[in-house]
DNA sequence: AATGAATGAGGCTTCATTCAT
DNA sequence: CATGAATGAAGCCTCATTCAT
């Protein structure tokens, strides 16, 4: 007799699923349903609406990016070990659930106006693994100033797109090959090559450009 | 007397704002048909199917961004100028067409395996783009090898995502007043940051971290 | 409690009057949940598309069809017992269920190319009872050879136009009364009639003509 | 040039083809035009409704029918020959224009209570064709008395379902090699056969049955 | 006479949600 | 708790017909 509790991951992991998939109003509940092997009578009994179903997901995914960060990014991590941490989390987790990059990326497109409250708690305490590496790196000085909202952005949205763009890529695959590009650059490394390029570039003692004023 | 030809671009326009805020499930060609003033029947006999009126959209948006981004990046710029043309060019895009980064990033989230290859080939036209700069910056000796994918993603991706961001940043923003952050950095200056920083970080002489193998 | 057999047979019985009478293009779904008593979302929810339904209304009735005339042929019938057992059956067949002969009609003359093999099936229990006289009727010598696929669609083919013909007979009235025609005869009449008519011209003592080549 | 009455016959070829194949509610107006090779706002210039051009395409189909059959029948024949005439003259038609014998049996089986009273009179003159064998037959004494319009579906109907029938014996093609049965009997032979065997049915010295009641 | 472009009405089907058992 | 059976509200699409040119 499968618990309540037991019931309603299973329900939450085919939702996941059927919205990373189809996104909101692709996602049919009976699909969800079936896929949780649970009659759709009883996918309202647990859950409530759609909708709400579709907010469950959200946190605990979010949820999810939270905690791994926060244990990803040691309190006493140089910028460099800050960013390679933040970003090989990130890589890890998109390589788990593969469903995660797919459903930030329709968050995002939505712009985030329906988010519930609930899952814009987890969302502030993502943002604040980076704002904490981007201060301590400051205070060290080894950090030119830079708008940690943007920093934040550039390096979760890369990997997002990164992570998304394998099946595009996939079909470039023809054409890139004759121009001598590797498109198959898997996740892990593109990450590390992304918090190296981005610690270089905000380091104190980059080349410098004219001091731009989009710094804090 | 409206030629086809207007019609269909007040089709096009209709759809492009329906799709972009509701993605390809929710949108309504019921609402696509009031939005462009035309009977939902005369709707088909111009377009075709939903599916049809979709690909149009992303053929014309797309051709768009490919036609920006070829204008805004001179043959003879150097890299610096290149990524900040590029970068420019595509903030200018997103403020114009504000449903273009929704449009993009719905597109990302469903892996693009379903893109016409019309769509596809717009595609390639963008992302030429960005080959061109990092080969000319390689061969004059001013940038360190990197994989043009990757950094073609970051580009795009990240200003997709700060551009889409808005809305989330504004819910932000009470917490963000505490901390001293602007969030509200305009999509202008966000990218001639983002260029910059990405300049930096593929300069030749930027402070050398070990050397990474996820080069080309 | 209307079990879900029952229901299914009310959308089965409203189906058959709405096709026998429209046709299937003609056919509204909506006509026929109305008539059974059902929701319209209810009726796909047990049946499907239009298409299977009107597939399972012919199974139905084909499949009634085949029983009812093999109870009406028994298996030491003599060639003249057969004849008008099965015209007698079809005739009773075509009086209880007036909608299965505008069916067949629409079947013929849709050349059968899409019926289901299911309902191939059907037809072939049909046809067999046919085939058994002609085989009996042969092997005692009582009936000369004859192509029993053509024998079986007179018999069937002529009672079916004969019972359709009513409203037309009706409107023929005025101008049969002149030259003393009966317009008028029972259906059964006419199967009797048809048999006797048969059974004489395939007897091997009719009258000769010259052999024809159209035998077996 | 295409003359008015040149390009009203090919609306009528081409309605002739597409009511034959998908009838009345099948068929699409776009399609007979496309057909026709008119413009669609043509074809309701020379022909008004949907309805107005189905019922020119039975007018012209059945006076077709008509003309061939009083032709085919002399008025000098005697039963034999005449039924001989009349079937011949039916397979004929019926290999000539395969719509015939399709429209024919939805006619029969939309009960043909819609039927135009100008396509009625058609129906009269063909019937009149049978009645005339009939009647110089029981005058000259070589037939006994039957009932005319049973006698004329009979023969009508057996051809229509017979010419119809060719798809569906296809079908049967595998199961009937087993039994040794040519389901590939060519309509003219199917006629002549159909013609005899009601000639030997019908006349007066064939093998007595009981008297049957059903005559006239 | 011909044509491209409408358009109102309606047809088939789906879907989130609820109810009775 | 679980399930089969509803159901109202839409959603996509089609079609006969007309209109302006």
């Amino acid at each position: 007799m499968d618990s309540s509790v037991v019931v309603l991951g299973r329900i939450l992991d085919a939702a996941t699923e059927e919205f990373g998939h189809k996104g909101f109003s692709g996602a049919k509940v009976d699909a969800i349903a079936r896929r949780a092997g649970v009659n759709k009578a009883g996918l309202y009994y647990h859950v409530g609406t759609k909708e709400k179903l579709y907010e469950a997901v959200l946190l605990r995914l979010f949820g999810q990016v939270a905690g791994a960060l926060e244990r990803a990014v040691p309190a006493d991590a140089d910028p460099r070990q800050g960013f390679a941490g933040l970003t090989g989390a990130l890589a890890d987790l998109f390589g788990r659930l593969p469903m995660l990059p797919r459903i930030m990326a329709m968050e995002m497109a939505s712009g985030g106006a329906t988010m519930p409250e609930a899952a814009m708690a987890e969302f502030r305490r993502i943002f604040a693994v980076t704002l904490t590496i981007l201060e301590r790196g400051r205070t060290a000085g080894l950090l030119r100033p830079a708008e940690p909202v943007f920093v934040h952005l550039t390096l979760v949205g890369t990997l997002v797109v990164y992570s998304l763009s394998k099946p595009l890529r996939r079909r470039f695959a023809a054409a890139a090959r004759d121009l001598g590009l590797r498109l198959d650059l898997p996740l892990a490394e593109a990450a590390a090559f992304l918090a190296d390029t981005i610690a270089r570039g905000l380091s104190v003692d980059a080349t410098p450009g004219e001091e731009h004023h989009a710094t804090s």
